[in-house]
DNA sequence: CCGGTTGACTATAACGATAAAGGCTATAAG
DNA sequence: CTTATAGCCTTTATCGTTATAGTCAACCGG
């Protein structure tokens, strides 16, 4: 039809046609092409879908995750494309809102190893875009190297003479566990973000001549700081032993080590160093301020975005966006040399 | 097809053939019925879309909003839909998300009135509910009663001897300004909830026999705490006439407020109080805690939702949830009478 | 043995848009 | 005067699904 190009290519047709076209459309009660048959002929939906284990509201709670939002959001407003967040699956075998959604694409968010949503999605055959994922063939991908950065933040640590050593650790496995974890455990790691920055602490202390098998390692579920607290107070509580420096794969976490720092007395970096990763916006105002690792999380929405709406070009090579590390004031010497 | 009963209705056919179906279907790459198809036939898309004029990360950044969020959320878990936030629109003479995207229904939050993006939204001819706006006929709306519960607070306060006050206002016209109003623009007054809420305190202050026209209004552009910190610390300031109670539309604000008195040396209650409005949760936490209004945010979200959804029958009825004055320890009376 | 009922599967016809190709007129070129 | 070109508008076909109506065999009671 006419009315097609009307609405959607205004030069194509003369100025008057149109005006006498949209006229009428407007009191035939016509408001415009709907988008369901627009979407059949050229598939076209207007909106990215956002898939994430979490619950919806926890990926704005969070600083990080709430920066890789307002990237994505960005190139949605500057595209007019709608940002469709799917609600976390419970249930995989039934229906689920991955299967029915009017999308374009999906953008995958730190979705463990081998989850069954992954397949769910790439059954959808549309243009895909993992983040701070281990790499699916065929898909494309953003990420930082979160081994690299882990290294370099604990060895930065390390060479300050530490060997008292406890991990805050991201989620390891999707199963809502929190507390200190075995090596078993360790081994069925299904967050590649969790594997990677413990492989890369691991390095650090083996060229620290640390045993990594013999520094606990407390899984904190989704990034919580409340929890993060809890069982940093556990750690610190032991009179013997005590850890002299904490490595936490999140700055969140590693506000809440520090409030259970403070709550127990001690002193940061005097009594206990702390580091963090992600360089959050309160990392710099904190007292002490956060040495800690900056990720371009704002970045990585932008970047998983641009790919979905065409900007960037589609391509499944891993696209690694660098990091830094920012040393601030949360780090010192251990204090009293408690022997090797 | 009864391949699509094979799919979408399991129980009105023979395992057996389901099974060969739903086989022979995956080898011959079909992975289940494609939303462009159905959104033609059936005008279901899988997604409700949220409007709001604010930039995406904010809805979730205030923890009045993200409350709201939270109980959409809820809803779209439960029965599988994506939440589709559409992002702010800068220029309505062009084709924005709002034509073009695909979804079943419109979830208006906090557009001010006449706003050009309300008639396109309405032109979609979708199921629409508003929320914290102006009643629109035949939409759909949910919210509070604004003016009574401000007056309620307002009344409390008031009744404690307070003669000098100043209002923190949420935004009253859509264009950035944040500071001292004029009487012109309180009248030009394009935010709902502003408005409402102002005419409460109005109705305290004239029950207290205080002239409204004499009492500032500070408007503070998009609910944020740091631009109310700024704006408190500027009349906080004065040495006569000093506010010794400050009414604030939000509790993000109040704490803003709170920040200002502090650093400015002013002990709250004793020196100023501070009322907020909306009792998130860390309300409760603060020092002093802080007395404001407890509105159902969530609810809010989980009705206007419900409504999307069909759990609850779409009437164009105004569904007003109720609130509750939550007193502690922000409000206390004037220290030193100044005269009336 | 027959009409009626049930159950299991199949055929048809739309939903609303746009890409692509086709027609028609007016002007330009030969 | 004929043919080519361009501009503007119209026709046709098709995207993938599901509601509806229809077919067909088997079964059942009379």
């Amino acid at each position: 039809m006419t009315v097609s190009n009307a609405f959607n290519r205004p030069e194509e047709l003369s100025a008057n046609l149109r005006q006498r076209i949209l006229a009428s459309a407007a009191d035939a009660g016509y408001h415009g092409p709907r988008p369901s048959g627009r979407m059949l002929r050229t598939g076209f939906a207007g909106a990215i879908a956002l898939s994430n284990p979490d619950p919806i509201p926890h990926l704005f709670e969070d600083s990080n995750a709430s920066a890789f939002m307002a990237g994505i959001s960005e190139v949605c407003e500057k595209h007019q494309y709608g940002l469709t967040v799917l609600p976390p699956v419970r249930d995989i075998t039934r229906a689920t809102a991955i299967d029915k959604v009017a999308v374009d694409g999906f953008i995958l968010y730190a979705i463990p190893d081998h989850s069954s949503i992954i397949k769910r999605i790439l059954g959808r055959q549309l243009p895909t875009v993992t983040v701070d994922m281990s790499k699916l063939p065929e898909v494309a991908a953003v990420g930082i190297d979160d081994r690299d950065a882990s290294r370099k933040i604990a060895g930065h640590v390390l060479e300050l003479g530490h060997r008292q050593i406890a991990i805050l650790s991201l989620e390891i496995l999707p199963d809502g566990f929190s507390g200190l974890v075995n090596g078993d455990r360790v081994q069925r790691c299904r967050g590649s973000v969790a594997r990677q920055r413990l492989l890369g602490y691991t390095d650090a202390l083996k060229d620290a001549g640390i045993d990594p098998g013999s520094v606990p390692v407390y899984e904190i579920r989704i990034n919580d700081d409340a929890e993060a607290s809890y069982w940093t107070k556990q750690f610190l509580k032991r009179k013997r032993g005590r850890p002299t420096a904490i490595f936490s794969m999140s700055d969140r976490m590693a506000f809440g080590a520090l409030r259970a720092a403070t709550q127990l007395g001690l002193k940061v970096p005097r009594d206990v160093s702390i580091i963090g990763f992600d360089d959050i916006p309160q990392a710099a105002g904190s007292t002490p301020a956060l040495t800690t690792i900056r990720q371009p999380s704002q970045a990585k929405g932008q970047m998983a975005a641009a790919i979905m709406v065409g900007d960037l070009p589609y391509t499944t090579e891993f696209q690694e966006l660098s990091t830094e590390l920012i040393v601030r004031e949360s780090v010192a010497g251990p204090r009293i040399a408690k022997g090797s």
